[in-house]
DNA sequence: TCGATTGCTGAACGTGTGTAAAGTTATCTG
DNA sequence: CAGATAACTTTACACACGTTCAGCAATCGA
């Protein structure tokens, strides 16, 4: 019963394979494909090695084999799904045509779509902002996927002063306001879906910020 | 040994008392403030009976005869924690002085304050969204306070219209605006204490939107 | 002072958790 | 084809979890 091999009957009976072996790199990546359903799927409750495993078709040991702790995978997860994101919203940019201000406008389509507005994409940040204080890794992924978001911003927005002659000198508190409006629609959007604002109005308000800053009206962050 | 008294010394042996019974309504003010404090110092982790009653220096069982389940006990704490501070924040704005503009002051003055903006309370906020999903209760406790929230957001800015001469057309999506602002710069601050602006800088981000929207530079938001 | 009431305790139960470690086997290399 | 390698499985462990329930005991009214 235990692995005995059949006796006599060697071409009758092929012994199953139980299992595949993959590159350990290619294995990862599909825990963390996996993980990342689970999370989607039951939040904070997705954070286990036992349906991690179930989820990714593999056994329960394999994960600690992979990975030091639990938490590594979710910080390795972060990591995936955060560079995914931001990837496909600043390449949605063409940084060789147009104003900086239609540059805003493109990247508020890339950010407002379905991707990015998804309830269950928030009940997985949800879980990573748990972790933050604990995971000094998941603390790491975070510090680095915002530092981009800074960057580009930081950037059109030097851009869109230099296109209307303003001071770049208020760019820094800009960079706040926006990333922050940003983040609280994100925010507002995915906690309550039955909500009274449509995406195209989103878009609108972001750029309204925009236009706003455009027209001067926000001098005194230059104090 | 077990509960066996003292033979032949009745006086000595004072048997301790063991516990105290208090009114039913004290004994869960008392669990929700022990579970915050849990909820803030472990953050999802304490979301446990055994460490809330510990924290409260109850027995295992009390928190399951005084609520049905553990979610009911969390749900009542966010009722109670969000209502303190909207409560705060509100009342700190006079109704009857000052103008519209001088309202908002008064109201950014003190929703950005040690109280608020203070990564632990983030810590806790975290754990109810988490919930969100899963708990009705902690669902309906979130959609009250948001509506809380948008209803005074909505009076200022329609005195404000009224006191700027302008349409009350565009308020309903300012209030999305502003309290998406709001949100995002009390996430920004509290996931990243060691990040780059203060908390007057962050008042002045909050200032300027005002100025902006009372310049007129939201006037797309009408359409 | 003596029941009655009921807030409260604490042990028990079944389930789920992360990790460790020993055993298995698919795949690669010689 | 044989042996080495290591990806993978399996079992076991110790612990934490929420909930239940029978019984204890603090307080109140008579």
């Amino acid at each position: 019963m235990k692995g005995a091999p059949p006796i006599g009957n060697p071409t009758m009976t092929r012994p199953a394979r139980k299992f595949s072996r993959i590159q350990p790199e290619l294995r990862r990546e599909h825990l963390v494909e996996a993980a990342l359903r689970c999370l989607a799927d039951h939040g904070h409750a997705g954070v286990s090695v036992r349906k991690i495993a179930a989820e990714a078709g593999v056994s329960i040991g394999l994960i600690n084999h992979h990975y030091d702790s639990i938490d590594q995978l979710i910080a390795h997860a972060y990591e995936t799904l955060a560079a995914g994101i931001f990837n496909r919203v600043t390449r949605a940019v063409d940084p060789t045509a147009g104003t900086a201000r239609e540059k805003f406008s493109a990247f508020f389509r890339a950010y407002f779509s379905p991707d990015v507005f998804d309830p269950k994409l928030l009940g997985v940040w949800v879980v990573f902002w748990s972790m933050i204080r604990h995971s000094p890794a998941i603390k790491a992924a975070h510090d680095r996927t915002n530092a981009g978001y800074t960057r580009v911003l930081e950037g059109y927005l030097t851009d869109l002063a230099a296109e209307n002659g303003q001071s770049p000198a208020t760019v820094r508190l800009a960079v706040v306001g926006l990333s922050a409006l940003l983040d609280g629609i994100w925010l507002q959007w995915c906690l309550t879906p039955e909500q009274a604002f449509t995406i195209p109005e989103a878009i609108a308000v972001a750029e309204s910020w925009i236009d706003g800053l455009a027209h001067g009206a926000y001098g005194r962050l230059a104090s």
